[in-house]
DNA sequence: CAGAATTATTGACGATTCGTCATTCTAGTT
DNA sequence: AACTAGAATGACGAATCGTCAATAATTCTG
């Protein structure tokens, strides 16, 4: 039938239409990051952009949406990021140390971007985007969430952790999320109230994770390692591996 | 001088303004409660409050303030369950646990203040809120902060506790809060998006602490103490003691 | 206590921002 | 070239925010 003539230009179509989507939410971005929370809204973005304000929203159905797509776009680059950290060599637990860092070093590399996923949490936000968007970040959050099993299991299996009662890789993986979510969502607002201003970012998030993975019993222990090296290590290797914002191998 | 004749009067004024304010900070609460975020207008709460608009920007200088305000309202009553789960009996330990558990209660009775705290945290509302408010909702958190310092030193000196290298009482208290805050934030959207839907809340709260303890050697260990225990010890007091949203002694 | 002075309240109004939709345009098909 | 399906446009209506001149209430003074 006209399956094929009617499918093939539908493809060139949502190609164009999610590059000029990617476009559209590296513009929003940069006008969060210039002028402030405040200082978007959708008739800029559209005065901004080449479109006009209904293809806009032709791809966000309201501005919470963007906002969903903006973490959503934050989720894919936290993805990558571990996927890389992933890769580092190590034994097990520097390998949790690299996800912590390659998280805290987003937050702190990409702040807009990672204060668009604490938005996006938010119900007010929640409660306007569409579903579609919403499913798509479960999506990745799952993604994620198996990264970090997958990591729990393997160590398991290897013998440098054991899951003691009351304990399930579902678990350990929520706990170690929300350990890095808490710190790195708490840091930058706390010292900007003067709150904690006298602590070190680096410093304290290393201490969290290790009093996380000792109290697991996670070999080696703290005190049989120095893990402040093997931070210093890791953060090199990720600051030279990926040196730009490019997404692609080159 | 005139001094005592104008600040009488301007004391009552205060006073009443004060209360005023709590009662549309109440309202503010049901509307969100009734007709979720979205449903919280500055026209409808000046339809169900008695005072017009005008009235309510003298109190709110932006609608982000009045998230701001509700989030100052939460610190307070957070502040109130710290300060009664201080008073149960028990040794350091338990304490912490306590604290972590009126967290979490908090977080599970009063839903939609506790999400005032997140939404508030973001950089929409900041950027919007007034200076003095903002100032307020740091001193709050001072005291919250204070509360935990005390409680660490205070096992440093009876003995339960001994810091290590690197390890300072800002750092432990900063790591117990971005635990609890992290957690308690990421349950509910978590659980609604279906990520980590078969984890009981309780037991994965409880087994947090534990491990940032256990990882601290905090005595006594997870493994010489039945902490299952003191959590529901712990609950039924504090659930018998506030059974309702009483502030007052009577 | 009358009236002046100071302060608080009101709600209609302007301004901003969101989101829609009838119309126009484009690209592919016959 | 004519036709059609679907996308883009931007002027417009709707909703919401925030203000301010007019009004009311309260306090001060002679």
């Amino acid at each position: 039938m006209t399956a094929k003539i009617t499918v093939e230009p539908s493809q060139k179509r949502q190609q164009a239409k999610q590059l000029r989507e990617q476009q559209l939410l590296i513009l929003a971005q940069q006008i969060l990051q210039q002028d402030g929370f405040a200082g978007l809204t959708m008739d800029r973005l559209t005065a901004l952009s080449s479109v006009s304000k209904g293809t806009i929203y032709n791809h966000f159905c309201s501005k919470e949406d963007l906002f969903t797509a903006l973490s959503v776009d934050s989720l894919q680059r936290q993805l990558q990021l571990f996927q890389r950290a992933l890769q580092i060599p190590g034994h097990s637990r520097e390998q949790v140390l690299a996800l912590h860092l390659a998280y805290h070093r987003f937050s702190m590399t990409e702040p807009t971007l990672f204060l668009c996923l604490l938005t996006a949490t938010t119900p007010a936000v929640v409660e306007k985007s569409s579903p579609a968007r919403l499913a798509l970040r479960q999506q990745l959050e799952l993604q994620l969430a198996a990264i970090c099993q997958q990591l729990i299991t393997a160590a398991i299996a290897e013998g440098s952790l054991q899951l003691a009662a009351g304990q399930s890789v579902d678990a350990l993986a929520f706990v170690q999320w929300a350990q890095a979510f808490g710190a790195n969502a708490l840091l930058k607002p706390t010292q900007q109230l003067g709150l904690f201003s006298q602590l070190q970012p680096q410093p304290t998030m290393l201490l969290g994770v290790n009093l996380l993975l000792d109290g697991l019993n996670w070999k080696p222990l703290s005190s049989d390692w120095d893990y402040h090296a093997s931070w210093q290590r890791i953060m090199t290797i990720l600051a030279t591996e990926a040196p730009g914002a490019d997404g692609q191998l080159n």
